[in-house]
DNA sequence: GGTGCGTGCAAGTACATACTTGCATAAAAG
DNA sequence: CTTTTATGCAAGTATGTACTTGCACGCACC
């Protein structure tokens, strides 16, 4: 029933508490993914990490804690000034670039994006809510694709509402992440290049024929 | 802290309880919609609802029936015959008329499709699983999308990939609406059928400067 | 070779929550 | 008027889960 990553349970030290905590925190996104932040209990979680269950309260304190840790840990930001320095003026490319950066990082977050969009409790302790924390590395990206909207738009390259522009770019981006996580097994759209260099094909020329 | 719907709790039965459970039906829904299955407790779903603990059990059975329940009340499936009546011909029109549907009947799933991002939990029972029902309405209004837009090339007024088109289309309204669900403060987008028009321009003229 | 640290293991506690039950009661149905 | 039905209410039970604790043990470091 239960996988769990490492199998060798025989060796009381078989691996470095950093590397004991990373492996409960890669279950705890694992097993949260599939169930849900009540749905996943700290027995499962320790039992696909391949650790005791006490070993998971030592390491975290309780479970919100270990909440707390994925946040701070999975949701990390990005460095984006390299993606500034790697635009070379060439419209497609450039976006190209912009939206490659993005779908890496909405794919990093992808499981957690998922969760911020079911478990909004107000109710639940401020450090442990992933959901306001997860949206902070895409907004930063969403700023840059605007920045350069507006100025494409303002060279006359490009036409329209530069908020309302970047926000599809990324919407678009948005849904072929969630798409793929949740269809993995649909045919479509196996290479995510090719996929990104279609919509940004599509969002910049259109369907139509001409 | 909690804030029921129906405050007349004093009479024993202020409405027929075909009414009871479409209260309770509702109530569980928003209070999943915000905790997520696992987290949704009986007894909160009760006090939202207005009823007695009690009587959602004497309705469902078990946790496990309102579920079930509630995949049957929601997902019911459109009525599809009616668009392919009301397409006029005109490309533009016929779009929007389709893109609206579909961004209605994925309104009305959102609360589901939320969560059939998160909990895909091999082990629950398949009449529970409303993941896996919600997507069938959508699914339909994708295969009209997608007939369509193949007439389309077909005839020669787009050009590109059927499927791909058609998912991407989905995808969008699919965004859109997530998008308008997650931040429902967002000035943007506040006129959904302006928005529509706007997506389906960019997707049928692009937004590059002629 | 001794000490400390990290872990496994087993046995716990406390509490939340799904679910039940018996009774009272009010409205509807006959 | 009588019966049935749907509900509220209060007091349950059973179970799962978060969390603790004490002890044994092995690896690393001095």
């Amino acid at each position: 029933m239960i996988s769990n990553i490492h199998s060798d349970h025989s060796d009381r030290r078989s691996a470095s508490p950093e590397e004991t905590r990373e492996r409960i925190l890669l279950a705890a996104r694992d097993v949260m993914s599939r169930k849900g932040r009540r749905g996943a209990t700290t027995r499962e979680i320790a039992d696909v990490a391949g650790v005791n269950e006490a070993t998971l309260f030592r390491h975290f304190g309780n479970k919100d804690g270990l909440m707390a840790a994925i946040a701070q840990r999975f949701c990390a930001v990005f460095e984006l000034q390299s993606l500034m320095d790697r635009l070379s003026g060439n419209l497609e490319d450039d976006m190209f670039e912009i939206g490659k950066t993005l779908m890496q990082s909405m794919n990093a977050l992808r499981d957690m994006i998922a969760w911020s969009l079911v478990e909004n409790d107000p109710e639940t302790p401020f450090q442990v809510r992933i959901g306001d924390e997860v949206w902070r590395v895409p907004e930063a990206i969403h700023k840059v694709i605007l920045d350069y909207m507006a100025g494409r738009i303002a060279s006359g390259e490009l036409h329209g509402d530069a908020p309302l522009l970047a926000r599809l770019l990324m919407n678009i981006i948005f849904a072929h992440v969630m798409s793929r996580r949740k269809f993995p097994d649909a045919q479509i759209y196996d290479d995510a290049d090719a996929a990104l260099r279609f919509y940004i094909d599509v969002f910049l020329n259109g369907v139509r024929s001409k």
